[in-house]
DNA sequence: GAGTGGTCTAGACCACACG
DNA sequence: GTGTGGTCTAGACCACTCT
């Protein structure tokens, strides 16, 4: 078991990582949480919140007196449910994750981007171009724009184990806490297509996201582009 | 405070109708856990969950160490931590919406929606295309199977309001609850094109969702189709 | 240091599913 | 009836923020 954080966070990582490699399948129950909390040994409300994060991840399905239940896993999918990185949501899932940055500038950024920063005129931002790899073959472009001022180094420095929001939280301290998507559907235009080699005009799906630290102060605006095999999941629990 | 329900779920509402009248306004702070607990006579635990739903209806903000906060509601982006019906959400942005009924048939699923559905091999079920206008342009396909053993008149009978979504809750006695959507980008085949009046090729944007009812059991599943000047808005809490 | 939210214990009773 | 998840109590200690 995971060795840091809450109790709670260890077993739901323990949990987690028994689904990934199979000890429960897809469709079989999960011991009870009265017999998890003796495995354990801690009480049946700490088993609890543990199993609740699996649910709201996706990963499995209570229902009221009969037990707790493993769900099939889509293939290849991101969660919509909760502010993530990509490496992070592509790393758990077992996939092999590279980054190649096609530029990285200080720019000023274009007027929809500097308002939805809250900048004004004369702000510099860092514009950072990255294409990911998932097994070698690029599957997403990720543009993104960060303040000069948030994070001075960032247009020199490596990210940190090649993340931007791991980078943002181990170097600067900034802590990711909400955020706003626009999701929709576009055509590849020919820089794309080159990018993800595709054909031109080929189906992407594009994310654009305003990101927000604890003080919903924005610390990013980012457009992603993604191969239509990389669907986004979102799990609603009313 | 309501009447029914389990207590943190009376206590949320109680809170929220709070936040609604202004008697806690945007950037204030709530009494703290232990003040409320007394207030309302449970122990603390049960107002933290209470405030754990506020928390992730966006309706507050907590920080640790200082306190529980009032945030501002967003003018226009519907937080989707319900599951609504494209109707409601068109008309709740005041957008005129019309459906036309293509196709109403009684058939066997394929493989994938039938799994989905948790049917076997002989199951029937009604499958539904629809196409939604706004404003009178046609801006999404809708294609839906519900499995005929739950809802025997669907295949002949009018859809209340209609809406699907009413007509499981006022005809069947269905409480639509949790649903698990998968988003990704397409491009339009012939008759999608036909339909929405477009060029072949066109990117759209597909959302596939498996909709459950409150036992958890699949209800329905929904492929719809959109243009990608209706974008989905998310907004995300942590 | 005082006050706040974050975690956890060790019980209890209830509502629901299933054989 | 038995076992399961759903709710709740009455405490405790810790980590963090603010002054």
């Amino acid at each position: 078991m995971a060795a840091s954080g809450p109790k709670y966070v260890q077993i739901k990582d323990d949990l987690a990582a028994a689904l990934a490699t199979g000890t429960y399948p897809p469709d079989s129950k999960l011991p009870s949480e009265t017999e998890l909390a003796g495995r354990y040994g801690v009480t049946r409300m700490t088993v609890r919140r543990a199993v609740e994060g699996l649910v709201v991840d996706g990963l499995v399905s209570r229902r009221h007196g009969a037990g707790t239940f493993v769900l099939a896993q889509a293939e290849m999918s991101r969660p919509l449910n909760r502010v993530t990185s990509f490496t992070e949501d592509m790393r758990a899932q077992g996939y092999e994750v590279e980054t190649r940055i096609v530029s990285r500038e200080e720019v000023t950024p274009p007027g929809d981007v500097r308002s939805a920063l809250r900048l004004d005129e004369s702000a510099l931002t860092v514009r950072l171009e990255r294409v990911r790899l998932v097994n070698g073959e690029p599957v997403a472009i990720q543009r993104s724009w960060v303040p000069l001022g948030r994070c001075p180094g960032l247009a020199r420095d490596d990210l940190v184990d090649g993340s931007l929001y791991v980078t943002f939280k181990s170097v600067y301290g900034i802590q990711i806490k909400n955020a706003r998507q626009q999701i929709t559907a576009t055509a590849a235009d020919q820089q794309q297509a080159n990018l993800l080699r595709l054909p031109l005009r080929s189906p992407l799906l594009e994310v654009r996201r305003t990101t927000l630290d604890h003080n919903n102060s924005p610390i990013e605006v980012a457009e992603t582009w993604t191969l239509p095999d990389i669907p986004l999941t979102i799990e609603l629990n009313n």
